[in-house]
DNA sequence: TATGCGTAGT
C-alpha cells in the first residue's frame, strides 16, 4: 500500500515536472529561441505529447519544415494536435501534395484539419481542389471552413464565385463578408468594393481598414484620406495604412504629421515612417527617428541598415549591425548585398561566412552578388553547396551563365531545373538575344508555350528583340496578336518593343500607328520611332518627331541624340548632326555618351571627313569604347584611309582582345597596305591570345 | 492550433 502510494506521489511529481517544462518549451518556441527550446527538450528525460507538439511548432514556427517532419515521423504516440501542427506546417511552406499526403492518412480529422487544407489549396491558387475539399466535408462544415475557401476564391480573382458561397453557406460571420470585400480592394477594384461595402449590414475594423487599404493601393490617396476622416475611431491599423500610403506615394510631409498626430504608435507605426524616409533617402531624418525609436524590432534595424547600405554608407551600416544585440539574418543580408553592389567581396563573405543561421534569401544574396561581380564560378560552388534551392537561386545562375555569354552553361541548369517559371524561361530566352542567337530565342519560345508556362511583357520584349534583328516582321505580327489576346498590349514598355520591331523590319508606318495610338506614350516610345526613322534612312522624319516630342513638353535624354544622330548620320545631314551634337551639351545639358561620339564619328566619316572625326576622338572626355573605334574603322575602310584604319583596329584589340574578327580586319588592313609582318602578326594574335568566335550553342532543348 | 486588415532583407 505505502510503496503504491509512494509510487503515485512519483508519478505525480514527474507529471508535474513535465507539465512545467512543457509550458517552459512553449514560451521559448513562442518566443523564437529555438536553439534553447532544443536544448530543454534534448534534456527532458520524460515527455509527453504535447512536449513533442511544442518542438514540433518550434521548429515549423523557424521554417525547419524537415526537421519537423523527422520529428513527426519518429513521434511516439501523436493526437490530432500534432497531425494538424505537421499539415500547417507542409501548407505554410507550400509543399501542397505533401500536406494532402499526410491528410490522407490523418486518423480522426478535425476542423481544424479540413479547414488547413482547403485554405492550403486556396492559397496555392488550386481552387478546384479546395472546393473539391470542402465539398467532401462530413456532417456541418465549419465557418472557418467556408470562410477560407471564400478567401481563396477572392484573392484569385474570382468574386462572383465568393458571394454565391457567401450566400449559400448557413452561418456567414463578419470574416466571410470581410474576406470577399478583401478580394475587390486588394485587385483595386475600389467602385464594386465600394458597393460591396455599403451593402454589408455589420462592419467592422477590418472592413473599414479593407476599404482603406484599397484606396492607398490604387493610389488615390485623397479618396484614403477622406474615407479615413469618416472612421469613427480608427485603430492603430487604420493609422499605419493611411501613414503607408503617404510614405509610398512620397508625400512625406504629410505621412510625418499624420505620425505625429497618431493617438497611439506601435513598432509597425515607426518602421512604416522609418521607411518612408529611407525611400526617399532622407537618411538624416531616418537615422534621427531610428535613434528616438523605443523598442526597435529586427524590422526597424534591416530597415535602416538596408537604407544605409543602399546609399553606400556601409561603415554607418556595419557600425549600426555590430551594435544589435540579436541576430537578424535580414539585416545583415542587406548589409551583404550593399557591399557587393559595390564589388567589396571580401567585406560580403566575411558576413556571410560569420552567420550561424543563414536562410534561402541570404545564399541567394550572395550567389547574386558574385554573378554581378562577374565571379560564376564562386557563384556555382555555392549554388552547390546551398542546402534549398528555390526559383530565384536557379534563375539567378541561368541568368548570370546567360549574361556572362556562356549559354550551354544557362541551358544545362535550365534543363535540370524541376520547376521552372516564368523567369527561368525568360532567362534563357533573353540570354539568347542578348548573345545573337535570336533562333534560339524564338524556339525556346514556342517551346515556352508549349507547356503552362505565362509570357510576361519581358517574354515579348526579348523576343521582339529577336524579331527585330532576324527582320522577321511575320513573327513579329504573330507576337503583336498574342500581345493583344494576352492583355500586355497595353503596358507602355510593349508597345514600346513593337514600335522597334516594325521600324526595324522596314515597317515604319506599322510602328507609327503603334505609336499614334499608345495611351501611356513615354520617352522610350518617342526614342523607339525617331530610332526607326533613324534606321530606315528617313532622317528628316526623324527631326520633325524630335521636334514634336519637344513640343508636346517631353524632355528628349541621351538615348533620344543616339536616334537624332544616327538619323542625321544615315540620312547625310552633317549640319543638322554636328548642330544637335554641340545641343546635346550647351541646350540640354546632358554629358556626352559613347555612342553619340560613334554617331559623329560615322557622321563625319562617311562624308570623307577622317581627320575631324579622328580629332572628336581624341578630344573624347571620356574613353572611347568599341563602338566609337568600330565607326572610325568602317569610315576609314570606306575611304581607304590605312593609316588611321590600322590605328582603330589596333585600338579595337586593345578593348576586345578576345573577339577574333578584330585581329582579322587587322590583318586584312595590313595586308593591303602591303605590311605584310603585320598582317601575319596580327593573324598570330588570333591563336596567342586564345581569341575566340563569338559564343555558340549546339543543340537545343 | 484555423478563416478577414498594417512594416524589413535577393
Amino acid at each position: 500500500m505505502a510503496a503504491a502510494g509512494a509510487a503515485k506521489v512519483t508519478a505525480a511529481a514527474a507529471a508535474s515536472a513535465v507539465f512545467r517544462s512543457n509550458q517552459e518549451l512553449t514560451r521559448l518556441a513562442r518566443s523564437g529561441q529555438l536553439a534553447a527550446a532544443r536544448r530543454l527538450f534534448d534534456s527532458m528525460p520524460r515527455r509527453n505529447t504535447v512536449t513533442y507538439n511544442a518542438m514540433l511548432s518550434a521548429l515549423a514556427r523557424h521554417g525547419r519544415i524537415d526537421e519537423a517532419r523527422a520529428l513527426f515521423d519518429g513521434m511516439p504516440s501523436r493526437n490530432a494536435v500534432s497531425w494538424n501542427a505537421m499539415i500547417a506546417a507542409l501548407s505554410d511552406h507550400g509543399r501542397v501534395a505533401d500536406a494532402r499526403s499526410l491528410f490522407d492518412r490523418m486518423p480522426g480529422r478535425d476542423d481544424f484539419s479540413w479547414t488547413v487544407m482547403v485554405s492550403c489549396y486556396a492559397r496555392a491558387g488550386e481552387l478546384e481542389l479546395a472546393r473539391d475539399v470542402l465539398d467532401r466535408m462530413p456532417g456541418d462544415k465549419c465557418t472557418p471552413c467556408y470562410n477560407a475557401m471564400i478567401s481563396g476564391y477572392a484573392k484569385n480573382g474570382r468574386f462572383d464565385h465568393a458571394v454565391k458561397l457567401l450566400r449559400e453557406m448557413p452561418a456567414p460571420d463578419l470574416v466571410s463578408w470581410n474576406s470577399a470585400l478583401a478580394g475587390l480592394t486588394q485587385s483595386g477594384e475600389m467602385v464594386r468594393a465600394l458597393q460591396f461595402f455599403d451593402e454589408m449590414v455589420e462592419k467592422d475594423m477590418v472592413s473599414w481598414n479593407l476599404m482603406l487599404e484599397g484606396f492607398v493601393r490604387a493610389g488615390d490617396l485623397d479618396a484614403a484620406s477622406g474615407f479615413f476622416a469618416k472612421i469613427e475611431s480608427p485603430n492603430v491599423i487604420s493609422w499605419v495604412t493611411l501613414l503607408n500610403g503617404y510614405c509610398r506615394a512620397g508625400r512625406i510631409g504629410d505621412a510625418r504629421d499624420l505620425f505625429d498626430r497618431m493617438p497611439e504608435r506601435n513598432a509597425v507605426a515607426w518602421n512604416v515612417m522609418l521607411d518612408g524616409y529611407v525611400r526617399l533617402s532622407h537618411l538624416e531624418e531616418a537615422c534621427k527617428l531610428f535613434d528616438e525609436m523605443p523598442g526597435k524590432n529586427s524590422i526597424s534595424w534591416t530597415t535602416i541598415i538596408s537604407g544605409l547600405a543602399r546609399a553606400g554608407k556601409l561603415q554607418e551600416a556595419k557600425d549600426l549591425l555590430d551594435k544589435m544585440s540579436f541576430n537578424c539574418v535580414a539585416a545583415k543580408t542587406a548589409l551583404m548585398h550593399g557591399y557587393l553592389q559595390r564589388n567589396m567581396v571580401d567585406d560580403a563573405i566575411r558576413i556571410f561566412d560569420g552567420m550561424e543561421v543563414c536562410d534561402t534569401v541570404c545564399w541567394n544574396t550572395m550567389i547574386s552578388g558574385y554573378v554581378q561581380c562577374g565571379m560564376l564560378e564562386e557563384a556555382m560552388l555555392l549554388f552547390q553547396r546551398m542546402p534549398n534551392k528555390d526559383a530565384v537561386s536557379w534563375n539567378t545562375m541561368i541568368a548570370g551563365y546567360a549574361q556572362g555569354g556562356q549559354m550551354s552553361k544557362a541551358i544545362g541548369i535550365f534543363r535540370r531545373m524541376s520547376r521552372r517559371n516564368t523567369v527561368s524561361w525568360n532567362s534563357v530566352i533573353s540570354g539568347f538575344v542578348q548573345n545573337g542567337l535570336f533562333v534560339d530565342a524564338l524556339h525556346h519560345f514556342m517551346l515556352m508555350r508549349r507547356g503552362t508556362y505565362r509570357a510576361d511583357w519581358s517574354t515579348y520584349a526579348s523576343c521582339l528583340r529577336a524579331c527585330a534583328n532576324l527582320v522577321a516582321f511575320h513573327v513579329g505580327r504573330q507576337l503583336h496578336s498574342l500581345l493583344v489576346r494576352s492583355g500586355h498590349i497595353n503596358d507602355s514598355f510593349a508597345g514600346n518593343a513593337l514600335i522597334s520591331t516594325y521600324a526595324k523590319c522596314g515597317r515604319i508606318l506599322e510602328a507609327k500607328q503603334i505609336f499614334d495610338e499608345m495611351v501611356g506614350k513615354d520617352i522610350v516610345s518617342w526614342n523607339a520611332l525617331i530610332d526607326g526613322y533613324a534606321s530606315n534612312g528617313q532622317g528628316t522624319e526623324a527631326i520633325s518627331v524630335f521636334r514634336e516630342m519637344e513640343a508636346n513638353g517631353v524632355r528628349p535624354d541621351e538615348v533620344t541624340f543616339v536616334g537624332i544622330l544616327s538619323a542625321c548620320s544615315h540620312a547625310g545631314l552633317i549640319d543638322e548632326g554636328l548642330g544637335f551634337f554641340y545641343s546635346v551639351t550647351k541646350e540640354y545639358s546632358l554629358k556626352p555618351i559613347a555612342e553619340h561620339y560613334a554617331c559623329m564619328a560615322d557622321l563625319l566619316g562617311r562624308a570623307g571627313k577622317l581627320n575631324e572625326a579622328f580629332e572628336l576622338v581624341q578630344g573624347m572626355q571620356i574613353q572611347p569604347n568599341a563602338g566609337v573605334w568600330g565607326a572610325l574603322l568602317g569610315a576609314c575602310q570606306m575611304h581607304k584611309n590605312h593609316e588611321l584604319a590600322r590605328l582603330a583596329a589596333e585600338k579595337l584589340s586593345e578593348l576586345e582582345p578576345c573577339k577574333a574578327s578584330n585581329y582579322v580586319l587587322l590583318s586584312n588592313i595590313s595586308a593591303e597596305a602591303g605590311k605584310w609582318d603585320e598582317a601575319e602578326k596580327a593573324r598570330a594574335s588570333i591563336k596567342e591570345k586564345g581569341a575566340n568566335k563569338p559564343p555558340g550553342l549546339a543543340g537545343s532543348t
